[in-house]
DNA sequence: TATCAGGGCGATC
DNA sequence: GATCGCCCTGAT
């Protein structure tokens, strides 16, 4: 839940709320144990990506000693499968952002133009659909969402609630990557990161690889030497080296950065 | 008070 | 196609 890739959680005691969609559900793992509510057990298996084959993905990525560690310590991680649309907000809301702060965005938003949702005592608020967004739009949208503090990020949620749907992203699915990746990128404030995010993540297409800020002084410490590496380089490089399940090898290797290395290791 | 962050965009060269 | 300033906001 807390690796970086998914945002709409909330922890009370040692059970996780979360929402997708508008299903609002709860989590806790006793062990190897795991216990649920809100939702059925397919969902759920889904959801965590639970009847995905761990092992032989991650043994079709090249095995060198930053993926073999990060591996071996992270093992068992793996790419939930958001809401697409959930997950195009989050992300458009992760832009020059930190956790904390898109958190706070997304609730904002969810309480302003989402729907109430309820689970035993527990109340949540559901993202906004893009009809929830475009309502409200016609003239005040802008403003209304900047008072959630979404700042510059509010036209582009205006922008797309009014040019994107669900069916939309639901179409991306049977495109190859590089169209799929060409057509996210069409919307206003998509860019190459945010679109293999969503495509990651909520899509299935696990050969995204999400080049962030994080992900870029890794592999520039770990394949290049620390030199400086273009952009375009790096993910040209993160493309071919990690391969078809290149997104696994994100997700491992960005952890592994965020974590065990820590902060310290990339400061001069 | 200035700078920067888990980017994108438009202008410029 | 590479680089740069700007975009809101909160944190340092």
């Amino acid at each position: 839940m807390e690796c970086g890739q998914f945002f709409r959680y909330k922890r009370v005691g040692d059970w996780y709320y979360i929402h997708s969609g508008n299903k609002f559900f709860r989590v806790r793992q006793d062990s190897d144990r795991l216990e649920f509510s809100g939702a059925d057990k397919d969902f759920i298996r889904h959801f965590f990506s639970l009847d995905t084959a761990l092992k032989d993905i991650l043994a079709e990525i090249p095995q060198d000693r930053y993926t073999k560690k990060a591996f071996h310590l992270y093992y068992g991680l793996r790419l939930i499968r958001q809401d697409p649309w959930d997950c195009l907000l989050s992300y458009i809301c992760s832009i020059a952002s930190n956790i904390p702060k898109i958190q706070r965005c997304l609730d904002g938003l969810a309480r302003a133009f989402g729907r109430e949702v309820r689970l035993g005592e527990v109340k949540g608020y559901s993202l906004p659909e893009p009809d929830d967004v475009r309502n409200v739009a016609a003239r005040h949208a802008v403003p209304l969402l900047k008072e959630t503090g979404l700042g510059f990020r509010s036209n582009y949620i205006c922008e797309i609630s009014r040019t994107a749907d669900r069916r939309f992203l639901e179409s991306l699915k049977s495109l190859p990557y590089t169209e799929a990746k060409g057509r996210l990128m069409e919307l206003p404030g998509v860019g190459e990161k945010v679109a293999d995010c969503v495509l990651l993540f909520s899509l299935g297409f696990v050969e995204a690889f999400p080049v962030d800020r994080w992900i870029e002084r890794a592999l520039r410490t770990f394949y290049f030497k620390g030199q400086k590496v273009s952009p375009k380089l790096i993910n040209s490089f993160a493309r071919d080296y990690f391969g078809n399940y290149g997104g696994y090898a994100q997700q491992y290797l960005y952890y592994y950065s965020r974590t065990a290395l820590g902060r310290d290791f990339f400061k001069k």
